[in-house]
DNA sequence: TTCTTCTATGTAACCGTTGACAAAATCGCT
DNA sequence: AGCGATTTTGTCAACGGTTACATAGAAGAA
């Protein structure tokens, strides 16, 4: 049933090699009459050669693994649809795996990929297996991290300057007059995009003449399902607030619930600033100022720097691409109803 | 740099069978003293066998191949978990292609997954490459269809009951008041899903004692963007209508954005229910009331239907497993604001 | 003791490619 | 015609596993 080179090789009467070496183009030294056969063999026999036979031989796949952590969020199929194109164009597949945030997952992932023979790997890491990135970095892998980085690793990381997208967004908030900023976030002490979220935020209320002492954190459970209340008893307990800088699409989702359930008029008496740009953020009551990140450009980059590295075998040094986040000014954050008076 | 079988042959003093044979487990026939010997090279070397070799051998790669069209549509964030978390369960990889509707997109990555031997394929079709599908079933080639069915061709094939969805959004919106129903819908005459809702439109209209008079249909250009406008034309050429079934996720913004920006009321001047369940509907203005579709189970069956069919070597009869979809009652419908006057 | 039957392990071919090297065919030139 | 240079094609050993078959040794039966 399925039909080998030899097949080939015997029906245009000339030897495998001849076959590979035509079919592989890099051949200069070939008579007309001989492409011709061959071709037309490979025509009439419909054949096509097996990738893992050239891959085994050639220690070559044409494949990128990729393991991320939260498919869920709406964030990454944007993401996956620039890995996905970007692939595309440079004749890569894309084996995909979910570590779901889990440390041990993510090292079996990683395991099984390379067992696999990929080429190279997207990581976009849960940061809690430092000593295996490490591992691999030491190793000449070709790997790159993805929107997260780890600056202590020597890995080239393709991320957004989430510092940046923190400042921007709470520097907009004062500067339509808001004091008490508060920012709405997750718990979590490893990854770089909360604690560059967070940092942001410092940098925009110090900036503006605002202490430490100004500082408002709502920290919520990253997998806990009461988020809603949780903000609600916050922002009980601090009335004063005027101002969130919600650090991503979910969270968004329940400051507006929790909003509404407070009867707390957006952006009047709260303003709203969100990470993550969506396709819903501007049919939402009120539409939502976003954050946005580049995730095509930013899954293209990261594809086009693994396969940079792949190719040149891995000797470089590592790079960091910084892409730009950019503020998308709806009617949440009250700049829309501002005036000066 | 890389250690082979061989490698740990030479080390634990057997021959490459009897590691083989031993990592496999299926073999009585191995002392303990071999056994240990074999594992505790294994150990030291860091040993792992190369995939390719595996599969080249076996024809066995356990990797499914995976043929998308639509990566940027939230649903298919939740399918391929269930996709995902199946595969990782069952021990099988999965590469994932995306065809984005394009038909030659599709054959292309067909042939490609075949040459890289996967051992199955799931495909969601974008339906015009029927001859192709055909082709692939005779051949016994394991592949299941996803969310689509053709039912001309013999395949099996994981879906939801459209004609169900449409029928339940429907005739809730007729059983609270409603009477003057469209359909908002991308005119699209290949694919089950969209003939399937309209098909359950029409059932609950004349099963309500409607004719096919009654049908009002507001039809758009899938990749246009002026859709909001497109509905707009439509809503104010027929300012009769009182409510809207709403075929998917993104139409139903472009309706609330439409509806708010005629100035139409909702739920009370223009009821709306929408096809997929997404995380934000409860936070639109109003709520959404829509129908969910359960994709997580979706991804789930398609592995198990596709895996079974791998280990039975493909002789059985196709099979079509049909999800239920369910209804998420919200504001937009106008049920929770309904009184029987 | 000798023959049979297990048990435990090894030998070598094979999966479908590629590529280093060898060889045959063609050509130009004397 | 004879020679080397060049073009064109073929041989065969990899790549890293698995597996049908072979074999050696031990145990059991006669």
């Amino acid at each position: 049933m399925k039909v080998t080179i030899a097949d080939v090789a015997k029906r245009a009467q000339v030897s495998k090699t001849t076959v590979s070496r035509i079919l592989n183009g890099n051949y200069a030294h070939a008579s007309e009459e001989t492409i011709r056969k061959v071709l037309q063999a490979v025509e009439e026999l419909n054949y096509s050669p097996n990738a893992l036979a050239k891959g085994l031989k050639s220690m070559r796949t044409h494949v990128i693994g990729l393991v991320l952590s939260n498919l869920k969020n709406p964030f990454w199929t944007t993401v996956l649809e620039g890995l996905e194109d970007t692939c595309r164009d440079l004749g890569y597949h894309l084996m995909i795996c979910n570590s779901n945030e889990d440390p041990d997952m993510e090292e079996k992932y990683l395991k099984d990929l390379r067992d696999r023979q990929v080429d190279g790997i997207i990581l976009h890491p849960t940061c809690k297996n430092p000593k295996l990135y490490e591992r691999l970095a030491e190793q000449r892998y070709p790997f790159v991290f993805i929107n997260r980085r780890m600056p202590d690793i020597r890995v080239s990381s393709v991320v957004v300057d989430n510092i940046k997208g923190g400042f921007i967004a709470v520097n907009h908030l004062i500067r339509y007059g808001r004091r008490k900023v508060a920012i709405c976030m997750y718990r979590n002490e490893f990854v770089s995009t909360w604690k560059d979220r967070l940092e942001g935020y410092k940098k925009a209320m110090l900036a503006n003449g605002m202490t430490e002492d100004d500082f408002i954190m709502i920290e919520l459970e990253q997998h806990a399902d009461n988020q809603q209340e949780a903000i609600m008893r916050q922002l009980k307990k601090r009335p004063e607030i005027d101002a969130i800088f919600s650090t991503n699409n979910m969270i968004t989702l329940e400051v507006i619930g929790a909003a509404r359930e407070l009867g707390l008029s957006m952006p009047e008496q709260l303003a709203l600033v969100s990470y993550d740009e969506t396709v819903w953020a501007k049919y939402l009551d009120p539409p939502v100022t976003t954050i946005r990140q580049p995730g095509y450009k930013m899954g293209q980059t990261a594809v086009q720097t693994l396969v940079d590295r792949i190719l040149s075998g891995g000797d470089e040094e590592p790079t960091v691409v910084m892409l730009e986040p950019e503020l998308i000014v709806r009617a949440s954050c009250g700049a829309m109803s501002f005036h000066i008076s």
